[in-house]
DNA sequence: CGAAGCTACCTAAATACATTAGGTAAAACT
DNA sequence: AGTTTTACCTAATGTATTTAGGTAGCTTCG
């Protein structure tokens, strides 16, 4: 009985894997197993359990996508880093629906704080360095630019924009101008 | 043996109401065999499988949702239209979070098509008339605010935006200041 | 190099949900 | 009242999760 050589990180990984294939929600240790051609109780030694070895992919898709984000807007600025931010999320999403999906996987406190989500704020608040804003708008901007990648990456990915014309491309680079165009004129409360 | 009088439509209620408790994913037949005191086999002479009872709650949610909205905008135009229909859509995914998870049930496209989805494409376009633009500017604007709304209700739900200052509620109420701002001077392309 | 220990993987069994086939009794209809 | 319809049932199968306890392969150290 030559042995598979598994680990938590070869089960992430091909986790992750699965996931972009047949969807977040179908990944199963019982699919995994079958995978590696390995009983499922076997999976036990390495991940805790199902809800553990999502996680795992949840913070393997954060770290992923944080690392992607980083080398985006290096050495960018303004409407440059906006559009190379935006691009990546969509691209990840679209390249990777299951990771994804993954990183809204619910993380326990102490798991978010210590993972890269942090990163991706961090981040968001770094491009908007090349506007003009001061807190507390700062921060409305970041949920607003985090709603608008978010929320357009979703419902493009779920056919949410049909597939008729205009596509979505054209909607995306529409979308992009106009985020730089508020971000330069952004208004005061009323 | 007395009967207890289901239907199709008393199992997609009680589904919602369920989803909303213990989320949309934990809606099963077996929980709402449960809750009928029923034995779960029975479900099946009301709906043809899980699948289907899922797509009944999110049918049930589109509507919902768009009554809601149509009843919200209208006799409102102009930036009292869009904040009216943006308040719907958050507080909908606030007060309901398993409906509104279901509503991005994926159905076919047939189903999609007869369903309420396109109502809401209907009533959001219908809030940019308020608004100068033209095609196709204006499918832009529709896919913008969908995903800004869908984006931030997410966002806020699974408890992106943290619960420190400033409090979400601001930074919505700054979204829909932004976006008004953006509606009335729509960038041309670059 | 061979014994000791670690651990990767196993079998077995309990629990839960989904689904189908085929039966019985309550309701509805004539 | 008799017949049809149907709401609900029992029984059985397949799949996924999880725990308990065993065996064989790898590592390590005398």
């Amino acid at each position: 009985m030559a042995r598979a050589g598994l680990t938590a990180d070869r089960l992430t990984q091909a986790g992750a894997e699965l996931a972009d294939e047949v969807g977040f929600d179908n990944v199963t240790l019982s699919a995994l197993a079958r995978l590696f051609d390995v009983k499922v109780a076997s999976l036990y030694s390495h991940v805790t359990n199902s809800h553990d070895l999502k996680t795992r992919i949840a913070l393997l898709a954060l770290q992923e996508l944080a690392d992607r984000a980083a080398d985006a807007v290096a050495g960018r600025a303004g409407k440059d880093a906006l559009v190379a931010l935006g691009n990546v999320y969509r691209d990840y999403a679209r390249e990777h629906p299951g990771r994804y999906a993954a990183m809204h996987f619910r993380l326990d406190r102490e798991t978010a704080i210590a993972s890269a989500g942090v990163r991706h704020s961090a981040m968001t608040r770094a491009i908007l360095r090349g506007y003009d804003l001061a807190e507390p708008d700062q921060t409305h901007a970041v949920r607003l630019l985090g709603s608008v990648f978010h929320g357009f990456a979703t419902l493009e990915l779920e056919g949410g924009f049909g597939n008729s014309s205009p596509d979505s491309q054209e909607s995306w680079t529409r979308t992009l101008d106009a985020l730089d165009a508020l971000l330069r004129a952004w208004p005061a409360p009323d």
